[in-house]
DNA sequence: TATTGTTATACTCTATAACTATA
DNA sequence: TATAGTTATAGAGTATAACAATA
């Protein structure tokens, strides 16, 4: 690993061209929500792929993982309650929480984005060799354990 | 290349699995806007980038390759054109037209944006050994080249 | 008194529909 | 008459501030 006081000319370059060519995939990723039945909007989507992740969780925590302030994410679940996707529970241990689930439907349509953003990686993918789509895979593996391995360092040492 | 008449399971798998993995790369790239200064929404970026990728832009332009309606493309306009980082021309060949261009502080925020990216992206690869870093960005350049091969196809059979 | 959510208000984003200017 | 944009209106998303319920 590269301590912050050495120079590594390649690491900086080497990002430069990764956010280049990162482009492509990203926007075959995020496009896929454009699609779906329902419409949701972005951050209705985002909210229940919290949700989806967390399985339950309360409004709190949601405002938190979306980088928003409980008020905008209660808004956001009225919606999304309206719409039949998320169920609100009163919590059990401490009442004053609100506990936060997907519906049935909520549950598909993430099943549906998921669907949908395969379906168009694979559309892209069949034009690679087998080789080089296992190769894809291997790298996206290993940046997504470096992020995690960076996940622990700022726990000792904030990296911002 | 695989016809759509051939089956490929390991297609469909890696399709699955890159889904997945794709999911961290992501979050670093659409991450780095969320602390661009001055603050701009995601769709004033959006709209940003396009017209930093055109160079020159008349609005109609602008709204579909947004995929939205020309009025709101006005509407965003009028926002980006306040802020100052983007300008109105009327159209030289057609006076009907509005030619759209970035400001220099609009190209100052584009470019800062970039930066932040690629920091972000720096703290995550720095985890990554040199090899492992060149692997992932020719991996992400082959899925760009895969993509651009497919959308010569999509003139010929629409894969929708 | 502190914490968890919701409601009141205001501004941004977006679409539909009606409008103006130019071709 | 057709095309390029803008403006009027309305609903969704978000933040700040004030509020209610529970701990």
């Amino acid at each position: 690993m590269i301590g912050p006081h050495e120079v590594d000319p390649a690491l900086s370059e080497v990002s430069a061209a990764v956010e280049l060519a990162a482009e492509a995939l990203v926007s075959v990723w995020t496009r896929a929500q454009e699609r779906l039945t329902p419409r949701v909007s972005a951050s209705q989507l985002r909210a229940l792929m919290v949700v989806a992740r967390e399985g339950r969780i309360n409004l709190g925590r949601l405002a938190e993982q979306l980088g928003a302030i409980p008020s905008s994410a209660s808004r956001l679940c009225d919606r999304l309650q309206a719409a039949g996707l998320l169920a609100r529970e009163v919590g059990a241990a401490d009442r004053r929480e609100v506990m936060l689930r997907l519906t049935k439907r909520g549950q598909e349509l993430i099943e549906e984005l998921r669907e949908q953003r395969r379906a168009d990686l694979g559309r892209v993918l069949r034009h690679m060799t087998p080789a080089a789509r296992f190769g894809l895979l291997l790298a996206l593996q290993g940046f997504a354990a470096a992020m995690a391995a960076g996940h622990v360092d700022d726990a000792r040492r904030p990296l911002v």
